[in-house]
DNA sequence: GTGAAAGCGCTAACAG
DNA sequence: CTGTTAGCGCTTTCAC
């Protein structure tokens, strides 16, 4: 029922070292060797104790996965990229949810750290999140950061979406579509993500000759708005066209505010965001969009973070960042 | 950097158990020695090594959560539970994604068996899950199953929603609302939910005097439907008042279909379905809702498990199950 | 209330 | 190609 090693090792007539050689693919063992063993261990449906291999060999076969907020499908859909790339290749994810919390995000690192996990795809909080790279640095585990870039940390490679570009073509696609005047919603600037899609923003408006005002765009914190985000960016008495919603939910934020208002999305206002299709697509909405593909992202993280793992040894020092493309379109069902 | 027990030990200068009795909260250590021990493991950083932990102790401290499909936010919003509940108690999650396969699902078992955790969360494929429950009950692991019940193994407890009466509640509703004809889509009737609320349909229609008819549900097995399930729902030139369906993304699939055909919804076409309100109320749809709260469950389920988990040696051998309340009522906003 | 000794099940490092 | 010897860092068991 329980067997170990050693009862393996028995039946196949052999020693405890052969068996492992075989557990671990490598090739110094006799064919014939090999198939003993192999018979032994289905004979007895042995399975391998991953803590004494962890503790053995400092190495536990596992990545942590750090997520910020599991209640955005944007996330969740990252979530899955990693998980169906790491499990074809027989590793385990740890799930860490940080909430947004930095100190959450340290006690993930560090448990992380102790777990002797062989990698790390981390969604950072945010520019402060920089502080925290050492945990992972001292033991010199290889790491992704995903979708938001720290600052002053060039010491991981990176998946990020090229915000700044996507953000500008977004805005010069909702000013075409939507005419004058357009607005911007954003979150609070501690992120990469924040930041570029402002800058992006504010590029289109410039290359639109539309002077800059501070009045242009707002920033609400919380994820849910605590007071209307419409009424907040109207001034003057020309009604709004088109908004940026740097997010999909501060999009859907603003699209409930408008069908409240009985405001027609996206015949007198069109709303233009960053998302991606809902695999599902739970429910229609009509939106600008300018598409991520986080479970492609996730995917692609895990992927190069093995390239890592596996080449640890001929690590020059050197760090890629990937920018995954954005397709933009009119979409006409829900984003996520 | 990387200190040991023994370098916690010596430091403080007492043994290693002393300091393993600290760690693991033994009252039997005299304050004044607590304190120095606490002391050294703050100077020097000290972190325990859980691969060694479990090793000697046979428990990992962490917990298994087996879900079936991360696509969908239901299952999400229980894994949002159960982490919610289970980090505040200290302990990890090891996630397993099955996608409905049971081939998978008996590897993710297994896998979990092999880690000591010490109780799994499990939302079972469908009926011949019951068939892996072995390997589960052989080692004697605390298990909750969630959401889906499997037939003849009274092993677990459970937590679940009253589906069938929750089903027939709604589809009486959807009839004061709609009137006839309305008709049920559901999926494929390997689980539990599936047969119940089919069932509480056929209660709800017989309680109304409607004769049971063959044509008045149909069954989609793959998450997205192949073709159009209105067209295949018609039947007759009376046209479809009302339509229950099994699931948020059967609903969403009837709701675009009606979108698609500019058929009004609800007010030519009310769509019944369960669900819960999406937390970030992504985007706004009009659905007659039997609400489901999956992060409740998901916490609900912890909460039994811990119990358990606490409790494992008075276990007198009695399961509970856990009967989720719903409610039903008209929501303007997204479902999920 | 504290310590010494003996593993838990595996792999690293060396022999042969 | 295969085996022997030592641990990995903790907890268990039993002393005192």
């Amino acid at each position: 029922m329980k067997s170990t090693i050693h009862d393996v090792a028995k039946l196949a007539g052999v020693s405890n070292m052969t068996v492992s050689r075989v557990l671990n693919d490598s090739t110094h063992v006799r064919p014939l060797t090999r198939q003993r063993v192999l018979k032994a261990i289905a004979d007895l449906h042995y399975l391998p104790n991953p803590a004494a291999r962890t503790l053995s060999s400092s190495q536990s076969r596992t990545i942590g996965l750090v997520i910020t907020d599991l209640a955005n499908p944007f996330f969740v859909g990252i979530v899955r990229g990693v998980e169906a790339f790491v499990r074809q290749r027989g590793y385990g994810v740890i799930l860490s949810h940080t909430e947004e919390d930095l100190s959450r995000e340290r006690e993930s690192l560090h448990t992380l750290r102790a777990a002797k996990v062989d990698g790390v795809i981390w969604v950072p909080c945010g520019d402060e999140s920089t502080d925290h790279a050492s945990i992972l640095i001292e033991e010199n585990i290889p790491t992704v950061v995903m979708d938001r870039l720290m600052p002053g940390a060039p010491y991981f490679d990176a998946v990020i979406s090229d915000n700044r570009a996507a953000a500008k073509a977004l805005t010069l696609h909702l000013l075409k579509a939507a005419g004058t005047p357009v607005r911007g919603v954003f979150g609070n600037p501690i992120t990469s993500v924040v930041q570029e899609r402002l800058l992006g923003f504010r590029d289109a408006l410039n290359e639109s000759n539309i002077p800059w005002n501070a009045d242009f765009a707002i920033y609400r914190n919380p994820v849910m708005p605590e007071s209307p985000i419409l009424a907040d960016l109207q001034s003057g008495n020309c009604p709004i066209k088109g908004v940026l919603a740097w997010n999909n939910v501060a999009a859907a934020a603003v699209f409930r505010e408008a069908i409240a208002a009985n405001i027609r999305v996206p015949d007198n206002l069109v709303i233009a965001t960053f998302g991606n299709p809902d695999p599902y697509q739970v429910t229609p909405g009509y939106f600008l969009l300018a598409e991520q593909d986080p479970f492609q992202m996730g995917f692609s993280g895990a992927q190069q973070l093995f390239t890592r793992i596996e080449h640890e040894s001929d690590d020059d020092g050197s760090r890629k960042t990937f920018i995954i493309p954005v397709y933009i379109g009119f979409r006409e069902h829900a984003l996520q």
